[in-house]
Parts: C-alpha cells; structure tokens; sequence
DNA sequence: AATAGTGCAACAGCAATTGTTACGTATGAT
DNA sequence: ATCATACGTAACAATTGCTGTTGCACTATT
C-alpha cells in the first residue's frame, strides 16, 4: 500500500461489495485482495461502520457488508466518512499570527477552501458506488 | 513552519509584495518573517520564479520582487506553480492494477477527481493576490 | 578584491501514515 | 462447555514526505 491509500482501500472495497452484496467478507480477505493487513482493513472499514456505511459482526462466520443499497451509498459519504480534507486550511499555527497580513490572508483564504471543500462535496454526492462499478465486472459473474 | 506550509508562505510573502511591490526583499528577510529558513524560502520561492510570478536577482543588492502586477496574480496561479493538487489521484500504485474492480475504479474516480481539480481552480483563477490581501494593512503604510 | 546575494545538493530531524504484533472480547460451531 | 474464528484496540516498528540546516559554487554590486 501507498500513501494516502485510505480512500482508495475504501472505494476498492466498497465495490466489491456493490457487486456481490450478499456475501460477508473478512478482513483478512479484504486485506490479502488489497495487499494489506487485517489491522488496516479493520482501520479503514470501522470509520465507515462508525458513518453507517457498514456493518461489522464478530465471532465465527462474522465479516463486513454493506449497511446499506450500494447505490445509496455516495463518494461523498466515503469521502466524509474517512475524515479526509482535500482542501485543509494549510494553517496550524501555534496561537493567532503576530503579522497583520497574515491574520488578514487565512481569513481570506480559509473563505475560499470552505467554498471550495463545499462544492467538492456536493460534486462528490452526485456519484455513488454503483456509478464507479465497473460495467463489465469479472468479480459479478460469481 | 508546519506541514503544508508552502502555499501559505508563498501567499504570505505575495501579499506583502503586493503591498510593497517596489521593495526588494531577499530570502533571509523573508524568512526571518516567517520564521523559517532561507533555503526553505527559495525553494518555494524559485517554484513562484519559474512560473513567472516572482523574478530573482544574484549577488549584491540582489533579491525578490514581483515579476508582474499584483492583479494580475490569480491564487490558481500560485497553486498550480506549487504543483500542489489537493485531489490526488491517490493511487500510486506499482503498474497496472491487477484487479478489474480496481482498475475500473481508477478511471472512474480519476474523472471524477479531474472534474474537481478544473471547477478548483477556476475558482482560484477568480481570487488574486490583492483580493486576499487585507485593507486594513498595517505594512502600507510604510 | 570584498561583500552580499541566489542556486543547489546533501543530509538530519520531525510528523504522519502504514505495517505488524499482541491480546482482549464476542459469537457461532462442535 | 469448549474451541475456533473474527472483530476491536493498543502499542510499537518501518516507511515516507516535508521541513530545517549546512556547505559550497556562482554572480553581481560596491
């Protein structure tokens, strides 16, 4: 795995899903498709339980599935869900800046990345995990 | 300096040339008011330079200055001279994937991340360096 | 010549993410 | 009941990217 690879693990997973609902899956299996770990998976998948995107059982014959239709189930969801900020404020000063300009600047520019994040999301609740399944699926026609 | 912090010096340091555009300021100045590094600032600086942002002079009495109106500097601009992309693609992967759902996956979602980069900066291409710099300052008055 | 800058490379330090191990807990199978 | 299986979580190692720092070459002004 690469850097940032949460969301990607995340998406990667949800379309299986979206392509064969019914069955539960370990995150061992998950992990070893990915080529990752258990622990990651669990990770990754546990902030999406937390949004209500799936649910988890423990014990034998447990897994993860999807909590809901897959075509309920937005990029935007995903994306929230992972507490991921493309645009972040790029501004984790110690306290408030001594300099007048830079006071005036974050300000600024915090406005613009908030109006930015916003129309980020909003593009992203536009797609669901359906609309990025493959057509044409190999992993469907078990 | 904290993470990410290149975009924020970079517009840290344009709006007070913005405000002062005839003022030669060298990299140790620079630094010393942003509290990092010389080599950090031409760094980021040298990025704003080849971008024809910025020009830089060498040697005696040399040092930075604005390479065109402050006006005319869009943050689209700044952005793209950083070769900063909030929406990454987020897959680095080694080759090409050797799962379908991935590999569909990727050119869906790449799209979808390529609409947002261009609706992202032509937001930015709205903003210039004047706009984000504060009215009420207290460095124009010098 | 001396001085004051940029340009660049190499390396150390730090922070965030990912990978791994270990252990607790819950649940179904036997 | 007991065992096997799987999640949940904490703790730590490994990796990675960015920042900070030092050193030196090169350039232009004085």
């Amino acid at each position: 795995m690469k850097r940032n690879s949460r969301l990607s693990l995340a998406l990667h997973t949800l379309s299986h899903m979206a392509g064969d609902p019914d069955r539960v899956r370990t995150s061992a299996d998950i992990a070893d498709h990915a080529g990752t770990n258990p622990v990651v998976v669990r990770r990754v998948l546990g902030k999406l339980r937390q949004a209500g995107l799936l649910s988890s059982e423990k014990g034998h014959s447990g897994g993860w599935r999807l909590a809901k239709p897959a075509k309920d189930i937005t990029l935007a969801d995903v994306y929230l869900a992972l507490d991921e900020r493309f645009v972040s404020g790029a501004s984790d000063d110690a306290g408030p800046p001594q300099c007048s300009v830079e006071a005036g600047l974050q300000t600024r520019v915090a406005e613009v990345l908030q109006e930015i994040e916003e129309s980020l999301v909003k593009r992203l609740s536009e797609t669901s995990i359906t609309d990025v399944h493959p057509s044409s699926c190999s992993y469907c026609d078990n």
